[in-house]
DNA sequence: ACAATACATGAAGAATCATTCATCCTTTAA
DNA sequence: TTAAAGGATGAATGATTCTTCATGTATTGT
């Protein structure tokens, strides 16, 4: 077997509970739902009636959506008051969010891209 | 509204097209048969047999999750004879990768971590 | 105390996903 | 030509997932 692929030794390069691990992160961020309140959080903090507007869905599904970020440690929720302030969880997420969106921004445009080159909008860094 | 929360103006800082590719990609990235598949690839090209060796899992549903990442633009491949090479589609992925392992490897660890530091094995750069 | 605001959460239903099974196509070997 | 190897693909099925609806809890205002 293998006859001029490469070296097939013995142990995993990606052991099987990393591959878990990172795929349980990723699908955190496989929803358009949930990518759309890190980016808006990307600017940052925001709470639940914040971005219960700006996404134009039911406050019932952000929170739900939050709580599964929340789970994932991608956002952390501080609360004041009666509201809650969500936030990137720390900077380490936010470099692997734009990462991915520079990712997100080379690779096959749509042929109708009206967009920033790189779909960002305004975004501090 | 937004008494303090921050700016919360005009238009989204990631636009809901990108939000929707962006997703797209961490879903093909959100199982863990396809990011051990990808971590395989990692080490170099491997025909669908060597997968599914590798893996321990049906010829069938290699394939299937290999046409996910195929469809994603995350592998390609190329037939030589009568068998496939699957690789990495370039190198922009395998940074990517590489950008999320290291995340994965760096967050909550479960307690019982035996492997490399990061969870990584012999990787070629 | 009462009402309203801000969120969270459980249940339900439609949609989507991953795996297995069976089968088909293509290419090499005999 | 026939058979086998290497993969791809459709159908079926059980498990997840996202959203809506309804309701519950904590906090502020009057």
């Amino acid at each position: 077997m293998t006859p001029a692929t490469g070296a097939a030794g013995g142990e995993p390069p990606v052991s099987e509970a990393v591959a878990e691990r990172l795929a349980d992160t990723m699908f955190a961020l496989s929803s358009p739902s949930r990518v759309r309140i890190m980016g808006l959080l990307l600017a940052g903090p925001r709470s639940v009636t914040d971005l219960t507007n700006a996404l134009g869905m039911e406050q019932s599904a952000v929170s739900h959506q939050l709580r599964v970020l929340r789970e994932h440690d991608l956002v952390r929720a501080e609360k004041t008051g009666r509201r809650r302030l969500y936030a990137l969880s720390d900077e380490h997420v936010s470099t692997l969010l734009h990462a991915a969106l520079h990712h997100a921004g080379l690779t096959e445009r749509p042929a109708g891209a009206r967009q920033q080159p790189d779909g960002l909008g305004t975004v501090a860094w």
